[in-house]
DNA sequence: GCCAACGTTGGC
DNA sequence: GCCAACGTTGGC
């Protein structure tokens, strides 16, 4: 199967890229939307790249690259009571929610904020650019993949904003 | 902090 | 199966 890319979505209060940047890797806990969950099961595969997108932050927008270093299995907070992501409807028989592990690609020297992937060539069809969108794993284009890390690079000559 | 958009739940 | 109520996401 070729390489795919995804743009994952997590809030900088809870994982930032600098803390993937020190942690090397980590796992991706707490999807709890089928849609999402459905993508990590189905079409992740390891080393599919990743933007990795800070949610809720100032400004919002893709902070760095991952890569996906390990396919789904069960997410054991779904198994823990009292833990937030906790889920009765998960057991280990029969495990509801998956995560992957993400690795660390790259930092961006600065945030390709929504406002520019909104404005750039060639982003138009992007998930995130779209009013409305909240799902947290979301497929991406190479060509997507390549704008937005040139752009995060700091190459934005190449590209003409409208 | 506000609130629009969305997904889920549950009564009927 | 419909849909109102509710909880969450996430931009602003």
């Amino acid at each position: 199967m070729p390489k795919r890319y995804w743009l994952m979505k997590c809030e900088p209060s809870a994982y930032s890229i600098d803390d993937l940047a020190r942690d090397g890797r980590t796992c991706w806990e707490g999807v709890r939307n089928y849609q999402a969950r459905n993508f990590m099961r189905d079409e992740m595969r390891v080393g599919d790249g990743v933007l990795f997108y800070a949610s809720n932050a100032d400004p919002s927008g893709v902070t760095g690259l991952a890569r996906i270093a390990r396919t789904a299995y069960p997410d054991h907070y779904a198994w823990e009571p009292g833990h937030k992501y906790f889920d009765a409807r998960s057991t280990k028989a029969a495990p509801v929610w998956l995560m992957v592990d993400v690795g660390f690609v790259e930092r961006f020297p600065e945030t390709v904020s929504l406002a520019t992937l909104k404005d750039t060539e060639g982003l138009e069809q992007m998930v995130v650019t779209r009013k409305g969108s909240r799902l947290s794993v979301q497929p991406v284009t190479r060509a997507e993949y390549g704008i937005v890390a040139r752009l995060g690079r700091g190459d934005r000559k190449r590209h003409v904003s409208r």
